[in-house]
DNA sequence: AGAATAGTGTCTGTAAGACAATATGAA
DNA sequence: TTCATATTGTCTTACAGACACTATTCT
């Protein structure tokens, strides 16, 4: 790396300006304590921004962003797509870096294998670097977006959940609460979801049934329309 | 340009391997004769492929997006948003060129400015170069499933409008037919578009009132759940 | 008058919020 | 038994498809 204030440069065999590299930052968005929260890292001046790097001349970013996350939460099957790419000339003070942003989910348990990085809530996030707060919001506009529609949650239910343990996800998404036997309701109707075999849970009161996606992959489901924010 | 065959290269100031340069494709989308239909270009080798250009190594993507439509059809406002990045590393023969496809919406009877630029149907669209089918996808999916939700039509009804010619344009998008009475009610509902005190057009029967959209950048609407497709 | 297009009103099945009532298991 | 949680059922409003009916202008 060089020395920071130093702007690179690059240039083509035809003789142009070329990007200096290309870059990937992924929002990795979880659930814990009942609230939204994604994953930062520290950066040398001590500001946080998001886990990200550059991608290789014979890679896709998409593998770049699923290595990236490897490194700091130990995953290799998770919920990860495309988010929308950020290259604005300036965007970055290292030089020419287009970076494209990635929308990644990950198991509601999912602890940082890297120290350096860490959880954050999605409400009173600190300042962030570059142009990541923007970002962050973009990936919001789109989780909301797509909660309903989608199997997007996934990646933050693995399986074997119950109705009680999505309705929190999904709440925490929306940013909003829902009925229990409402959602119950219209989670099945999506079909997106299925009964699972496995035995239910040891809790306080009677004991839920255990449901699954049925699909892994990005799947589109039959679309509620449900009450999104406060 | 250099000659055909050869890949070109670039390496940043750091030693390492940087993208050759960073392109824009866009996928113009307008409705002529009832149908949906898009915007292409002759290649040398006389295939077609999407309208495209590189960025400046000091321009925004969507500023060169908005500059090479200026130079296609001559229109200056337009509806257009950023679409999906393509970044195989082995997409272009020519070297490794990230694309950030955009997604533009212009007026029914905008005719192309450049000779080598012809409208084609979505149905039946010849060989494309590159990975341009999959973005052509892509952006048919984008304007699907926004159709309802956002003023997105704008694009292609800039004012003046009346139900008859939203619903033609309305019904070429999602590909299925609306009943008159009911698309006037929804489209309404929605939100998004208000009446216009022109005077209205000469026609054959009833004289129809007009409408524009309230907003021309991009908006969202009340949303309505409408069928799309057959 | 008759044709053509525009717009209104009504009926019906489904979607979704609210919430009461019941079921099941642990303390 | 009592408490806590899960699940079922019902009521009500809004949405959206279908379609009959009325309105306005031209030929």
């Amino acid at each position: 790396m060089s020395s920071a204030g130093e702007r690179w440069t690059a240039v083509n065999s035809a003789g142009y300006p070329a990007p200096v590299a290309l870059a990937v930052d992924v929002v990795v968005l979880s659930v814990r304590r009942s609230e939204l929260q994604v994953l930062l890292v520290d950066r040398p001046d001590a500001t946080k921004a998001l886990p990200g790097g550059l991608v290789g001349s014979e890679e896709s970013p998409g593998g770049t962003a699923a290595r990236k996350l490897a490194e700091k939460t130990g995953l290799d099957d998770l919920y990860l797509e495309q988010l929308a790419t950020f290259a604005e000339p300036d965007r970055d003070p290292r030089g020419w870096i287009p970076s494209i942003a990635h929308l990644a989910l990950v198991p509601a348990g999912t602890e940082p294998r890297d120290p350096a990085a860490t959880w954050a809530p999605l409400s009173g996030l600190p300042p962030l670097g570059f142009d990541h707060a923007t970002i962050v919001r973009t990936a919001l506009e789109r989780v909301r977006g797509k909660l309903w529609w989608s199997n997007i949650a996934v990646g933050i239910l693995p399986g074997g959940f119950t109705m009680s343990e999505a309705r929190v996800v999904y709440e925490a998404i929306a940013g909003t609460a829902y009925d229990p036997s409402t959602f119950a309701r219209d989670l099945r109707a999506t079909g997106l979801i299925e009964p699972e075999p496995a035995e239910p849970r040891l809790t306080r009161g009677r004991p839920a049934r255990l449901y699954r996606f049925a699909e892994r992959e990005p799947a589109w489901g039959h679309g509620r329309r449900k009450r999104l924010h406060g």
